[in-house]
Parts: C-alpha cells; structure tokens; sequence
DNA sequence: TGCAAATGTGAGGACTCATCACATTTTAAT
DNA sequence: ATTAAAATGTGATGAGTCCTCACATTTGCA
C-alpha cells in the first residue's frame, strides 16, 4: 500500500468521504464502488487492489471514486467501519442479559464460535484486519471497536462481581478481548487442525479469567 | 509498502540476498545499506522508507542496493532476521536452567519486562512488527520465531509437567507467546500508565496459565 | 601481467495514486 | 418553463515510487 501523497503527509486519523453522496443516483454509486472494492479486497488482497480496476468494476470513473473517498485507504476504511458496526451490535446483544457466570460462559463461548467462522469465511475481514497494522486510521478503527466491546463485557462482569477494582476489570477485559483477535488471526494462518485447538485454547484461557475458576 | 512488482508477482516466502557479498569491501558496504534503512525506519517507519534514501544515506547507488537486496521488503527482513536470532538467543539462555515452579516465574517474568523495555526503546523493531501482518516474508519469520521461543516454554514445562499431554502444552505456550507479543503491540499504543496495567495482566494471566494456579 | 569474476553506476521503464479543469445532470425557486 | 446554482461525472496528466539493465570499474588470482 502507500502512494506517495499518504505516507509523505501526516496520515489523517479519520479518512471520512471527502463528499457525502446527497443524490439517490450517487449513493448507488457508491454502493457500486464498495461492491467493487469488497470483491477485488476477496480476490487478491487490499494492497493489490487498484484504484483503477475498482472504479472500471464499479462502472465508475477515477474521478468518481476520488469525489466520494479522499484516498484508497478511505475505501478499505469505510469496508472496515461496516464490520465494526455490525459486529459490535451482534455482541452486544449477545452480552446484554447475562448475568450469571453459567450464561457468561455459553454467551462468550457462542460469540468466539461465531467470530471464528466469520473470520474462516469472509476473506475480506482478514484481508482487513489482517493490514489493521499497518494503516493508522484503522489501527486506531479497531482499538476503538476493542474497547467498545470491552466495554461490553465489562459491564457483565460488574453485575458478576459487583466488589472488583473496575479498572482492573476493564484491563482485563480489554486484554481478553485483544487476545481473542490474536487467537483468531493466528488461527487461520495455521492448518485448520492446530487452528481449533488454539481457538479452543483460548476460549479456556479467556473464560478462566473472565468468571475466575 | 508494495511497488508495481511485488504486488503483481507472487509474493515470494524467503527474501534472500540476490548475492552474496565475497570480498570486504562489498561486506562493509552492505553494512551501511542497513545501517542506513535502520535509520530511516526509526525515524519514519518502513513505509516511507525510500530506496533512493537508503542509497543516498549509505553513500552507494540505488543499482549497488539491488545487487544485494532483491526488492524492498528484503531489507526490512534483513533487519528483522537480525532481532529475531539475538533475542532467541536471549531467551534460550533465560530459560535453560529453569526447573521447578519458583524459577519459570522468576525468568518469564524477567523476559516479559525485557521485551516491553525493548518495544518501548526500540522503534525499528516496533515498526518492523507492526508491519508484519502486511507482509508474508514477515508473517512467516515472525510465525517462525514465534514457534521457536514457544519450543523452549515447552522444553521448561515438559520438565515441570511431565504427564501432561505433550500437544496440549505445545499449544499453550505457542498462544501464551503470541499473547505476549499483542499485550506487548497494545502496551505501547496507549498511554505509559495503562500499558504498564496490560503488562502486568499478561503477566498474571500467562503465569497462571504456565505454572497452574 | 592479464583476465574473469565481483562489484558499482544512474538514467530510464513501468506502474501507481491522486488532481483538476471542464462537461453534464439534478434540484429548486421564480 | 426558465434558469441559476449545486451536485455529480470525466479522464488526461502530474508527481512519485520501485526496480532494471547496459555499461564502467575494481578485485582476486594464475
């Protein structure tokens, strides 16, 4: 990745649309253009993605793209920001009425599940997460999306154990949570075997920690 | 990162040096080339590393740069080959000698508080494993080392466990490591005051998980 | 000394991201 | 319906990057 312009200029925190889409007609568009972007990111990775190719896929014209997302970057970006937000809302829900350490335990064991198969079949996710290092906007992007989800687990285990330090709780939530990712990324990158039990693994690690013994 | 080349071609695994240098004078020279990008990574990191600045800085011309380095990449792997064999190194060494409970705590908790002094010191280092994910020569160099390291936990807790299910320890101390290097990525993204907090509960955390209750 | 192998050079090829002056379409007010 | 302003669309072109290659120089050695 990294044309010249982004990495000689201060890499903006934020890559928002340079302009937001008010038309009907321009928010097809831009669907088309994500569309476009999701595939290539599937087929050959965000770093062989070129502008070019997604703005012919979308049927669109360079200039096109570059009215709606100020760089490449924006578009992974905005990809990105449309798994946080849905992730964050299946957790949420899935956390939202537990309150004893046995629903804890199928709760957090159900979302690991589901996280690792998400991460076993959506290409674009890893491909996503997989660059989140090294793009400051979506460092930042998932640290956020971490926390908050921390956050979730934190407030279940305030009800679990009403009398912990709370911040020692939030680190550990938020660290359990980062591990998870770990756990994840590694998983896939290994064979499908070692993959389980790793996940496996950790479902243990993080469990133990969470509802003690 | 990424120019025209390695984006089309297929990444290859093993950057290796496109040749050798024999005599001394060519020995020296390729010295100052990482010496030179050394430098530069520290002070902007390795995307905006540029292979005319490396030239310039080491005092020889872009050709003689590629005459040894095959692309880019190869000499931020170069650099990174370099760290990883000084702190196998460094942790065979710590864990050799250890033989009950008392001891693994003593010396993982030294190597922990090492290693977060190192991330905190040395920015090559920390760039050059955040940007690991991005790309697979790293990725593997970094599964690599990272399987290494895990072998010497389990040589320690094959010692201090020996009815224990041999994979089993294998993929605990393979996790445990790998969660040290993301407390570690995390640690030194946030503030001083809550990296130290996430140190100390990956500490905690992984001790437990290592040496039983 | 002579000659092959190793080493050194830097202009230029190939490719990329992103811009901008200008054309077209939509919206909305008269 | 007319018209002006706002939104949208276009693609040749600029700026910058990685890397190659034909050719020059230096070193090791018989």
């Amino acid at each position: 990745m990294e044309g010249k312009v982004a990495a000689k200029a201060e890499q903006a925190a934020i890559a928002s649309p340079r302009r937001a889409p008010t038309q009907q007609r321009s928010r097809e568009r831009v669907e088309r253009m994500l569309a476009a972007a999701s595939t290539l990111i599937a087929e050959q990775g965000s770093d062989a993605m070129r502008m070019g190719e997604v703005a012919e896929r979308a049927g669109v014209s360079i200039g096109s793209l570059y009215q709606f997302f100020p760089d490449k970057r924006a578009i992974v970006w905005a990809l990105a920001e449309r798994y946080t937000a849905e992730s964050q809302a299946c957790i949420a829900a899935a956390l939202k009425d537990v309150s004893d350490a046995e629903a804890l335990k199928r709760a957090f064991s159900e979302l690991v599940d589901i996280y690792y198969r998400l991460f076993l079949a959506e290409p674009v996710m890893r491909d996503i997460w997989s660059g989140t290092q090294a793009d400051k906007a979506l460092r930042e992007l998932e640290l956020a999306d971490s926390r908050a989800n921390a956050e979730f687990l934190v407030a279940v285990l305030k009800r679990l154990r009403p009398r912990a330090d709370p911040v020692a709780l939030e680190t550990t939530a938020f660290l359990v949570w980062q591990m998870g990712e770990t756990a994840m990324r590694l998983a896939i990158s290994v064979d499908r075997e070692e993959g389980d039990r790793l996940v496996a693994a950790y479902k243990r690690m993080a469990l133990r920690e969470l509802v003690g013994e």
